[in-house]
DNA sequence: TACATAGTGTTATATTATAACAATTTAAAT
DNA sequence: ATTTAAATTGTTATAATATAACACTATGTA
């Protein structure tokens, strides 16, 4: 539980209230009061929080969100669940899933140190 | 198996004969020669073949693929390999996989109606 | 034909992300 | 305490990815 640098705190204390992903040019107007001026300054906040597995990536939104789930502090293993009418994303915690894709072997027999899963589909209140 | 537009095609064979994934922007610095001139007909082309599934976006990589798996040709059930060194990518076609993951269901038992998933490793020529 | 749908061409612009360089802070190591 | 290395910051400029808006053309079909 490494302590977070001036940038770094300030970028994930905005994304970790947030009830929704956020976007790097939202974090940056929101954040410019506190001081940040520069997309590069949110840039590496966001590369080092998620490195450290603070917050994750929504690739299929270029959005970013905190993590709460305590076992993945690297990111190595992420799964997601995201709503294609509201955009509601939330990360999913499941033993049996994870342990099944951690323990994927391809054709080849290759075992893989990383995955990243996106379901999509309509949530509760959308459907 | 719909027949393609003139771009869609044009767009397609590149992509399809390519053995690395393609990035829009390279895209159209290829197909200049056949008078596609803007971005946003490489996009449109792009657009229209992920929805028909003759090709797939690999996400983590803003890149292209075409599809060699006869089973997925509506885009609702991907999986990829990607090497963190060389960037191959090569699509997973599993189907103990594909038949775990369309069958998930989270805590609230939500099924999905669609999925992609990304694995990172090293190939076997990196390894 | 008339109509609807899909595709094209074009210009401009929005959004997402990194390069390059200089300075400063932090944490060890001697 | 002083040196050193690593990490972080600040700043300007620019690269890379993607969409808006509008006019027009082709295609299928009732
Ligand atoms: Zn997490
Ligand atoms: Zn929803
Ligand atoms: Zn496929
Ligand atoms: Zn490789």
């Amino acid at each position: 539980m490494q302590t977070l640098s001036k940038n770094q705190q300030i970028v994930f204390d905005l994304i970790n209230k947030s009830t929704e992903p956020m976007k790097a040019y939202s974090i940056l107007h929101n954040v410019q009061k506190k001081g940040i001026k520069a997309p590069l300054q949110v840039y590496r906040a966001l590369d080092k929080l998620v490195e450290i597995g603070k917050i994750h990536k929504i690739e299929s939104r270029n959005a970013f969100i905190a993590c709460h789930n305590s076992s993945c502090q690297v990111s190595k293993a992420t799964a997601f669940s995201i709503c294609e009418i509201c955009e509601k994303v939330t990360e999913i915690s499941s033993a049996s899933l994870s342990k099944y894709l951690t323990n994927f072997k391809d054709k080849d027999g290759m075992k893989y140190s990383k995955y990243n899963l996106e379901f999509f589909g309509l949530c509760k209140k959308c459907r």
